[in-house]
DNA sequence: ACCAAATTTCGAAAAATATGGAAATAGCGT
DNA sequence: ACGCTATTTCCATATTTTTCGAAATTTGGT
């Protein structure tokens, strides 16, 4: 993971209606969700979340996949995996101390 | 961990410079580091740099500590953990599935 | 009180982001 | 081909973020 790759993911994220819009289809699991369904839940005007969802996309956080008319979502795991470890990955790398989560990923 | 406060944190976190900062922190452990140290890292100028190092102190991911003249930052550990948590916490929660990390940190 | 070092605040300009209405596009059933 | 639904792209605007030089502030030593 590259800082740039892994700050984009943040960045994505670091917005209200898109932290919320992940984690739905977060919640939604494997099955995912349709663009629409989401858009329900949510109550914001397609336009913009579309844009939202493209952020999401772009960066890898979520994958998306035809179906019809309409477009399933489903929340990314290994890369949102990926992203927790980067976080956590050199935790203390400099100094001895209890790892409070790098190496439990591990 | 309510909503913004996640957001706010992860868009602290995902900006290229202010995550490098982080992660420099985070490597150095619990004996943190001085400001002026981390400047030495990074090579911004100061009065960036504390802008940025203010925006991780407000979102809770930094703590400081004066000691004499220099101000000592530490990463905030638990706090990055309830943000991770925060992350996947209730990962597939609407259908059945195989948690990617939530339940591993529950 | 004064000096030096460390860090923050002020102020200001350039760039990026967020938002949404309106128009365009894509895919399917008939 | 047509119409319908789902979704995206275009465009414009308001707001926020990023950046950093210069000035101000804080703290401790002498």
């Amino acid at each position: 993971m590259k800082l740039e790759k892994a700050a984009a993911q943040l960045e994505a994220l670091g917005n209200p209606t898109r932290l919320q819009l992940y984690r739905i289809l977060v919640r939604a699991g494997d099955g995912g969700l349709a663009v629409g369904s989401v858009q329900g839940k949510l109550d914001i005007p397609s336009s913009t979340l579309s844009h939202h969802l493209k952020r999401l996309v772009d960066t890898g956080l979520v994958t998306q996949e035809r179906q019809a008319t309409t477009l399933i979502c489903r929340a990314n795991y290994p890369g949102m995996n990926a992203l927790i470890g980067y976080l956590a990955d050199e935790c203390c790398a400099d100094a001895a101390c209890a790892p409070a989560v790098g190496k439990a990923l591990a």
